[in-house]
DNA sequence: TGCAATACTTAAGATTCTTATGTATATTTG
DNA sequence: CAAATATACATAAGAATCTTAAGTATTGCA
């Protein structure tokens, strides 16, 4: 088995946003911060989000109206947790698919696995 | 099953080398315009290849040593062929073992699959 | 008390793609 | 047989998305 210590940034790119959506869909509230760490602990260190990228995308989502935010203070530091839209869901939804659809495809087109059927 | 006509460009942004190096790696032979029409029949137009990404990945690749190129003739019509090197080999096993990888962790990231095990 | 971690923001630069344009030959079709 | 389409290459301008970097400020720990 091959272990690797970080993806290329190029094989990233493209799925920040859709990491992004499907872990708020799931999780329902969080901060961003939060997801920088739980992307980091659930990869085990191989997805590494950094701040100049996620608080960008963070914002262009809020922006879009798939995103929505609340602030807290913590003591007197301000938090600002994200919570997914009903657009956002359908948003998230549709990427996930997408991107399973995608997958499906360049396993055939890598030759990764046997071509078991076209199902 | 979700069906989509081609992938938002962002998906297959990484993958471009990947499938390049790959497909010449198995197939041994190809020219540019051949690369494009291979991959597009083989996903059923849903990566369509633009000619103003292949060429120069193509020219980045040979200048970095990894593709090798003959030049040919089919009438008055100029045909460049690119082989793989060793070098663009080795490369090739490493992009793909890496993707594989990285589909691993974003099914689980994603929560596409069933943890089966931690193998 | 100083360093690391937490928490957010934004700007500059790099990379990689899309879109567009250019050139030219070959084939198909009305 | 002329026009449209397909083949075949190249490159430049612009867009999108990321990295790197710099800034600000609070909190926890050794």
């Amino acid at each position: 088995m091959y272990i690797c210590p970080m993806y290329t940034s190029e094989l990233i790119k493209g799925t920040l946003k859709t990491i992004i959506l499907n872990l708020l869909k799931e999780r329902g509230r969080m901060y961003g911060y939060e997801i920088t760490q739980t992307v980091k602990d659930m990869t085990a260190g191989k997805i590494q989000i950094t701040e100049g990228a996620l608080y960008p995308t963070l914002h262009a989502l809020e922006k879009n109206g798939e995103l929505a935010t609340e602030e807290e203070y913590i003591g007197k530091r301000v938090r600002k947790y994200y919570t997914i839209t009903e657009q956002g869901t359908q948003t998230a939804t549709e990427k996930v698919n997408e991107f399973v659809d995608f997958i499906r495809t360049m396993k055939f087109l890598l030759d990764i696995e046997p071509r078991v059927s076209n199902a």
